[in-house]
DNA sequence: TTTATGAAGGTAACCGCTTACCTAAAAGGG
DNA sequence: CCCTTTTAGGTAAGCGGTTACCTTCATAAA
């Protein structure tokens, strides 16, 4: 593969020449020596080198996306989003994906060190609360790197990130269902804890105000359709069943919906549901679902936006908030 | 950041015991000398710089994945083996989402040239039929600079590729119709060329052989959800309507039926629909939707495998061959 | 005419690591 | 005791660029 080297001796100019005109950097060179170079390079099909670049240079224009899933509707929403704005400004994106493992995650951190990518945007997985250190330790290792560092879905100390309020997307919910005359509202969460701690503090504090006490219908699941469903069966399986059922993501709130209408509860005469997150999913299935919707196309717009602030130099960590929408659809009557 | 000079220096040996030491080479070492290096390596928070060592070796471990859409259920859960493997053989993957654009696809093509990738796991984009030279160039172009190339979703000679027989699946699905008594077959297609041609070529062969022309009934949109509502409404405002349909996708059959629903059209009792593509929603939707099913994992697993089998070296092009199965849901009705 | 300035290009060190080839001493073999 | 291996390690030339610092003219200004 033909090299700078080649094209200069080909031209018979020295290698900065060549150098200088494949970049256009600003230096003057005789525009005839130019289009002998860009000639010759074309030729001997010369193509640039982007390791030896980044080498020489010290940055290598690659940055990595570290997410805990690639299937899941939120974050190929998010990741589209931040493909396309990065790739606008010369970064190629390492796919990441933990799977929600901490092992993998930690894995990845290193490599992406090793590799010396610019910077990362990171959801970081927590499997139990305690892990909070585990993935600290994780984004100061990047940032102690010199690795610029967005995050999103957790909240961290000195890091740019994005923040979504959950909390009042939660609450917001609860307060809706309370308009709509329900008492009984069952909580179905995740196993791990993350922002989905938010939202269940969401959950409990509103209902509190309203002088109920939600402890008890609050159950966790995994965080896919399995999941949702099972809880939903233990749920409305109790003598004293909820009436309406909030679940923390839409996945599970699909299940829930699976669950109830084969034990013949109906959906929303018997039961009202509210999931988190929208996707196709949630308008398609019957009823739809009124869902606590997140930003995801704003979301994937900042996170780009902050890294490309660090990678040019910009410092300061800076926390975007978004609030969450309440979408009303089907899933949910008065009683 | 240290480099193994500073570890050489700092243990009094040569960089390349430093080297042999850190990567494990087959070379004798002593004991007390290697301790002494990593200790010292750990101390001064080594990491390795795998772009130096990518230039030294000719191999970056990197590979990519170039894809039409990352938001499309059909690529994720390939996309998520591809993932899982490939980073089990320790190859990071560069996440090049085309958005079926041919210039996002070039210059994607041009880049990871550049940038040295070791392989590329590519589904080319179409936009007519006519464009496939283009795609041509994009992969000998690949293979030409020594990169290793697996195709998936189109056809080409001399590359490793994975073949979805998705036009016996077409037959399949039409003969299914056939034997529920249906004449009247709608088939929405999409506005792009590629492998959706077989499944058009399966219905009409399939439906030629019952002798039936099905020529008019066949009607083409984007392969989004609102296409195929678009083109279900037309077809089904005919004065010779269809009893059945065949979407190319999922997401048309879902926008299909939503349309029906919408101007009264039962289903299954008055249009029996057909997708391809299995996913969440076509559970999800009611009725669920009976598809022609890809087995995606096995796509992931088969290309990760070709592509290795490429990086270690074997060069001759092997191609694999899946069928699809008809996943017989709720959507159909005998006539 | 002298001097400063800009144009055009060259030189070579450096980025961090790999690795073919070399050296020297110790161990083993007959 | 001499010769061959083996062990343990060093030397230095790449890999393909970038770029700070020169050099050499030609031109313009004084």
């Amino acid at each position: 593969m033909a090299t700078i080297y080649d094209i200069a001796e080909k031209v018979g100019v020295s290698v900065a020449t060549v150098s200088r005109v494949i970049n256009g950097v600003n230096h003057p060179i005789k525009r005839e020596t130019r289009q002998r170079i860009l000639a010759a390079a074309q030729e001997l099909n010369y193509r640039p080198n982007t390791i030896a670049k980044s080498l020489a240079q010290g940055r290598t224009h690659t940055v990595a996306l570290l997410i805990p899933s690639i299937t899941n509707n939120f974050y190929t929403q998010i990741s589209e989003i931040i493909e396309s704005k990065l790739d606008e400004q010369g970064y190629n994106i390492y796919l990441c994906n933990t799977k929600r493992s901490i092992e993998k995650e930690s894995r990845y951190v290193e490599n992406l060190i090793a590799r010396r990518v610019d910077g990362v945007i990171f959801s970081p997985t927590r499997v139990r609360p305690e892990d909070n250190e585990v993935n600290l330790d994780n984004i100061t290792e990047l940032s102690g790197n010199n690795i610029a560092v967005v995050t999103f879905g957790s909240r961290f100390p000195n890091v740019s990130q994005i923040y979504i309020n959950t909390y009042y997307g939660a609450c917001e919910a609860v307060r809706y269902l309370l308009k709509l005359g329900h008492r009984q509202i069952g909580f179905i969460d995740g196993l791990t804890a993350g922002t989905r701690r938010r939202r269940r503090k969401g959950y409990l504090d509103t209902l509190k105000e309203a002088g109920i006490e939600g402890e008890e219908l609050i159950i966790s699941g995994d965080l896919e359709m399995g999941g949702g469903y099972r809880c939903a069966l233990q749920l409305l399986q109790r003598n004293n069943p909820p009436t309406a059922v909030i679940a923390v993501n839409n996945l599970m709130a699909i299940g829930a919906i699976k669950a109830a209408k084969e034990i013949g509860i109906k959906i929303p005469e018997d039961l009202s549901v509210i999931g988190f997150d929208d996707s196709l999913l949630s308008q398609v299935i019957e009823p739809s679902l009124t869902v606590v919707k997140q930003p995801l196309a704003e979301i994937g717009n900042a996170a780009a936006r902050l890294l490309i602030r660090q990678l040019r130099g910009e410092t300061e960590a800076e926390t975007v908030e978004f609030n969450t929408r309440l979408v009303i659809r089907e899933s949910c009557r008065a009683r």
